[in-house]
DNA sequence: CGGAAAACATACTACTGAGTATGACGTTAT
DNA sequence: ATAACGTCATACTCAGTAGTATGTTTTCCG
């Protein structure tokens, strides 16, 4: 899998094929991710100042600069653990057995549920797609964030095979593979965009999304029959 | 349709239901909405400083601010450009006569069309969808940003009726009309994500990209018989 | 218990970038 | 010609912010 190493001041940190340790409950890393997802979601990477994301922690730049280098490097961890969450819930689904059909319903649906249960980090993954580190940042991160961009081509690529499996057997249709899973995650990733989980019947809209999305998804690589 | 109007520093300015006089060649304005869009597109918003468009212009600050009394207005104009391209190649295809597949499928074409001709205004407009203005921003101009959403919102609507009626006729299938219609234009927008012009082979990756996506969107929405 | 290291907070620096004040230059009307 | 106005450039102000340097408290271990 991806091995990305990143020097970092305190603590030791590896990360595996799963989920990050950071993310453990109790971790004062965790602490922060969470609270710098929340921010970037609400105000974006630019607009969001180390001292919202303080402010939020009900603290200091001074804890979060104890662990986080720079302002990108905490971005990159919350984008990180975005694509972790994703890749360990998708991945078993896009190798394991069972018809293409069967497979990729599966994975849009989880796919769709996790859009919605962890809406903050995926937020900030979509902001990675247009992220501009073009300026005012060092080549080293630039590299980093070419690793990121790998990682969620990678799991394009996952959707991609499924579907390449399918026309194969006659039961999905399109042109070029590389659009048609563009399309599908296209659809899935909507929600994303303007969703608001409720107080009340959270859940029932949930699902509703989640089924009428994943159909349309499912239906725009759809062979006619 | 949608008449805003803004204090305007210098010259007239009115906004009819076609293409804006700001937009013609040889204007000054013009000239800075063009060079802004390529920044924001570049950069991004906030990452897009007012002097980065006066050196893309070859000129200073004076200029622009002698034209837009703000960054955010500036930024307002580009949008209101890009949705201007849309809504007048799109309203008369969506309210034309013709059998609803025949309709959509036009617009699916021009809008894709739109976004690879004019891709520096279209990635401002989608900028806008996650504008954050939250913060530092005066309440005048978070009125205005909901003006050019309702844009937004009324050039979906132009989209979601076409469906409703293919739907009463049976040649569509969906179930929400609302999460169709995002879902069509969720694909029809990838593009703008990725597209990089080339210098040669342009046109035909264009048609190529036009005819792909269109079948996509088109098939998401489409009735299985 | 005591000393070291981790885990912060405080108080800076240095710089960017939006917006303004003002002046210079050209054009047009009278 | 000159007054007025439009069209900019120059030179500022000032608030915000990334990052650092250093002090302070807590934890942990021998």
């Amino acid at each position: 899998m991806f091995s990305v190493n990143v020097e970092i001041p305190a603590c030791e940190y590896v990360r595996g094929g799963q989920l990050n340790d950071v993310t453990e409950v109790g971790s004062a890393r965790a602490a922060i991710v969470e609270a710098a997802a929340k921010c970037f979601m609400h105000a974006g990477y630019s607009d969001t100042s180390i001292d919202d994301v303080a402010d939020d922690l009900g603290a200091t730049k001074g804890r979060i600069y104890h662990y986080y280098r720079s302002k990108a490097e905490l971005f990159f961890e919350v984008h990180r653990h975005g694509m972790a969450i994703n890749l360990d819930a998708i991945e078993p689904l896009a190798t394991g057995a069972g018809d293409p059909v069967e497979r990729l319903n599966a994975m849009c649906k989880v796919h769709l549920r996790n859009m919605l249960d962890h809406i903050v980090y995926q937020r900030v993954v979509l902001q990675g797609v247009e992220m501009h580190l073009s300026s005012s940042t060092t080549p080293k991160q630039r590299e980093k964030l070419k690793v990121l961009m790998k990682e969620r081509e990678y799991y394009e690529s996952l959707f991609r095979d499924v579907l390449l499996e399918g026309r194969e057997q006659g039961v999905f249709a399109f042109d070029n593979p590389s659009f048609g899973s563009k399309a599908v995650l296209a659809i899935l990733n909507n929600p994303v965009l303007w969703y608001k989980p409720r107080k009340t019947q959270s859940e029932k809209e949930k699902t509703q999304i989640i089924e009428e999305f994943s159909a349309l998804a499912m239906q725009s690589v759809a062979a006619k029959r």
